[in-house]
DNA sequence: CATGAATGAGTCTTCATTCAT
DNA sequence: TATGAATGAAGACTCATTCAT
């Protein structure tokens, strides 16, 4: 039975993917991830050097779409928060199992940072707008983290049609924000 | 080296407190809390009789201040949230590295539901509350969510001055809560 | 060096019955196991799940014709006892080492009820003769123990001829055994 | 708290009855041994140097007098069978605890070739015995182990008036002995 | 005399990773 | 290319024994 390369791969990922996202990077199994993906781990191996490489081959287009994002930040303050909040609700849609993935169990793991690299720039991103505001900025911490956790919340529970509920939730989450802070 | 009970016992939470915080309850290793704590696994198990033992000698007091809180539920449907607020203020003041350990990883010990219940009454009282004022009240899973994790960030990247942040946080959550959902 | 599946099986089960047959189920130690077997705790967990897993493969047939002889006891009870006797003699030659394992050291294991059950089938055959015949039946306890531990230590010193070893044995713990009973 | 020396070693020579009974020599543990003795291992140490000198302390007068019994075989072999009868009987029943001990569990001990001893001595005795009757001394090997293991039987279930029952089981064992053999 | 804290090597078991075939 | 056997270090936990106090 000779196998394409590519299709190799691609059982590969999809049984990575099912593996991350249910234990978490330290908690899944290569020999799950193989036997699940009907192969053995030696081969399991020769397309991806070690866990670690496994994993971003999966966290690796939504890396590369935040990466993009982050380059791609709009020069006027004001507009850097509205545009976040839409890509952040793209990424997810698109992305929806490697996000959650990223968010769930990425501790132990170099692409951890990239979880904290999202906080970080929807945290700036608050905080110039409060600035601009005239109003504190500390309080940009928090609200980014409760921002995040609760789009993956609405992520995690989805059963279709949560596109609605996120738009409900960022309108409660901003709407009228200079005036909700000291 | 002989070395008074009270002191070692110090020792061993002080590194499990560490290693609970930094890998939630699965992960951590007892081989390294010992070693943290410059002593042989088995004098550990001296002190603990198992890794749930231990987990629960750093969270139990947390623990039962939450179950005395959830007894105590206000029988006022009006009540009940700023209740809960007040009390989680209170309880991550009192209960700082704790709090953080309960929600960071309590997966696979008896205390995970605890941290899912919290979640739970939280939400119960917002749907309330977005009911009594003839809201839709889906959107309280996601804001429960958020406040939760808020208030873990404030705790997490906690300098000192930080009751003030949380009490900017909520109110932030909560101001008009009415005006802003649909 | 690349082995066999097969020979290495060999080399564990051959290890492995020395093991338990010298230190009973308990006391055997895998590390031993593997060790003598020439290999790693790692590998050897590769072709048994665990220790009892291991235990069983060794076990196993035995246990299965006993359960067999259980099933199929004669109905008259005058033919009970010799079709029991004839069939240990059977199942000694058949699984030498694995009887002396059984009733060696099962304790802490499924198996272990096994070796009561010889013992309890045994002394009510052995009851029910003695009634027959109108004699105490309480000897039948004692008896039983030696008769199976007397049959054992054939088994244990055996070199070969000890076919005829057991039948004299049993010949003469049996032979006109109603009339060595109050 | 000035404890008198003698008084501390009957309490730990108590405890341990027990514990090796119990669990046999491998499994028994010195803390348990300790701690039912009221009183810490250290201190235990201090009377025993290690689980085996206890265990020693525990067989050794059973040791002692069987050491004896063989010293003072009698000269005719005609007498020495019952001989060994009678004082088993004897020291079964002045020595309850440590006879089941010595069989039950002396694996992995020094003391374990007593046992040995025991088997051997019985042995040779039933083989003179045969040997003068011009019977085939062979199966003097299972009869003496059949012997001693229906006594052991009878020891563990005992619940009092077990004296006769061993009266009959040897009774059973010798009667007529000469014409059960080829 | 006595304590009990500490050690170190042992128990079974799992798993990412390598490498001979 | 692919296999899967083998390794080695780690996981939680136990226990006989020693030794500072």
């Amino acid at each position: 039975m000779q196998v394409l390369k590519e299709e190799v791969r691609q059982r590969i990922i999809k049984s990575a993917r099912r593996e991350f996202k249910k234990c978490g990077f330290e908690k899944a199994s290569m020999r799950s991830i193989a036997s699940n993906a009907n192969m053995t781990v030696g081969n399991l191996y020769r397309y991806y050097k070690n866990k670690e490489d496994l994993y971003g081959a999966i966290i690796g287009s939504l890396f590369d779409e935040i990466k993009n994002l982050k380059a791609n930040l709009p020069e006027k303050a004001e507009e850097r928060l509205s545009y976040l909040l839409e890509n952040f609700k793209e990424l997810q849609k698109d992305h929806r199992s490697e996000w959650l993935t990223l968010f769930g169990g990425s501790t132990g793991t170099k692409y951890q940072k990239v979880a904290d690299d999202i906080h970080n720039v929807l945290r700036n991103a608050l905080k110039d707008v409060l600035e601009l505001n005239g109003r504190r900025p500390e309080i940009a911490v928090p609200v980014a983290s409760a921002i995040i956790y609760g789009l993956n919340t609405i992520l995690r529970s989805e059963k279709g049609k949560s596109a609605d509920l996120a738009d409900d939730f960022l309108n409660y989450m901003m709407v009228d924000i200079a005036n909700r802070v000291a």
